[in-house]
DNA sequence: GCATTAACCACAG
DNA sequence: CTGTGGTTAATGC
């Protein structure tokens, strides 16, 4: 099968381009590809974390489980790596990786990653360069989580599925309510009403879980503002 | 005190 | 799973 050969897969991410012929084909012989359906684990949290997973296509939730609640970090859309830093950081996982939609998975052996690293400079740049994104991405999360009230959190999730996720002001959200509540850090009872106001007050159009944002000024303002 | 915010609970589609 | 209404606890005038 041509999808097989890492050479011709549509989904290489910025560092798997930068490997040349042989570097390729010994990626292919260290990695291997399964499907993961909706709402399937992908690794769990406090288990022994085990290799560096490629999302191909489809989404995927990084969530840990706090003291009161489940909190999801964030989303992560194929194609990008996935786990990097609990691979790296710990032999534990730090998190869980849940799949929100058909997810299709590359399992690359560690070594053959690290191999990369020490070998590529330009992939090593690379991987850096989205390991720094994500940090900054995590850093301004976490003040919005620490500061914001529930409409600003719940704004500003909206904002990022549209953005981050979808790049369009309207798509079908891909969780459930109680799962958006986990991402804006809030009830799920709260995400019926805050979004009921939305759409009372014509900001947001929503049917079931498709929504299309109408006034996208005024989303950020409620975002911004908190 | 009173108002606001949001979680929790229970019940019903 | 989702929406709604009542209750309750914390916080800030």
């Amino acid at each position: 099968m041509l999808y097989e050969i890492c050479e011709y897969c549509h989904f290489k991410s910025a560092a798997v381009e930068t490997l040349d012929y042989d570097e390729l084909k010994e990626l292919e012989g260290n990695c291997f590809k399964t499907q993961f359906s909706k709402g399937d684990l992908i690794f769990k949290q406090d288990a022994l974390s085990s290799n560096i997973i490629f999302i191909r296509e489809g989404l995927v939730k990084i969530h840990i489980k706090g003291p009161e609640r489940e909190q999801i970090i964030k989303i992560n859309k194929g194609p990008t790596f996935l786990g990097i830093p609990t691979t790296f950081g710990d032999v534990i996982n730090h998190y869980s990786a849940t799949a929100i939609t058909s997810v299709n998975v590359c399992f690359i052996s560690t070594e053959t990653f690290r191999r990369f690293i020490y070998s590529n400079g330009k992939f090593a740049y690379e991987i850096l360069n989205d390991l720094c994104k994500c940090e900054l991405h995590t850093y301004k999360y976490c003040v919005n989580h620490l500061q914001k009230q529930g409409p600003g959190r719940l704004a500003e999730a909206l904002i990022y599925l549209a953005n981050d996720i979808f790049d369009s002001n309207s798509f079908v959200i891909p969780m459930t309510r109680h799962e958006l509540g986990d991402l804006a850090c809030c009830s799920r009872e709260s995400v019926s009403r805050l979004l009921n106001e939305l759409k009372k007050d014509n900001i947001i159009h929503l049917d079931g879980k498709k929504i299309t944002i109408l006034n996208e000024k005024l989303l950020s303002q409620i975002s911004k503002r908190g």
